[in-house]
DNA sequence: TTTCTTACA
DNA sequence: TGTAAGTA
């Protein structure tokens, strides 16, 4: 399939698939007119790759653990280098912080919708 | 019409 | 990331 079929079915902008096929994360086939060639499978990776940088998990690390990337949210290491593990021990502790970060802001927001709901009703 | 590259905000 | 220009 063409870019735009891709961007349409994963919902990532045209500019963005080109830009991660920069960063190295995609290397689609080239037609005979120079447009890109997508295989289906592409749709799952795109999902995939958008899944990990709404993570915070860089570019840079993404094309590390590309490979060891099936299933959705599976990661599975096969080649694991003291550099990647670290890189990746960085990101978990990365992602602990946000999501801890959001727990607060969720709880703060439940608080507030309680004492709304109790002055509306 | 869609895609391509390059470049700027 | 979004958008613009000029093509093929």
């Amino acid at each position: 399939m063409r870019i735009g079929e891709l961007a349409e079915r994963t919902n990532v902008p045209t500019r963005l698939l080109r830009y991660y096929e920069e960063q190295g994360l995609l290397s689609p086939n080239r037609a005979a007119n120079g447009y890109r060639d997508y295989p289906e499978e592409l749709v799952d990776r795109v999902t995939q790759i958008r899944g990990l940088l709404d993570s915070g998990v860089p570019t840079r690390i993404i094309k590390q653990i590309l490979p060891c990337l099936d299933d959705p949210c599976t990661i599975h290491v096969t080649d694991a280098t003291p550099e990647l593990i670290a890189s990746l021990e960085q990101q978990r502790d990365q992602m602990d912080a946000r999501i801890r970060c959001l727990a607060r802001n969720r709880d703060a927001i439940n608080a507030y919708l309680d004492v709304v709901r109790r002055d509306t009703h």
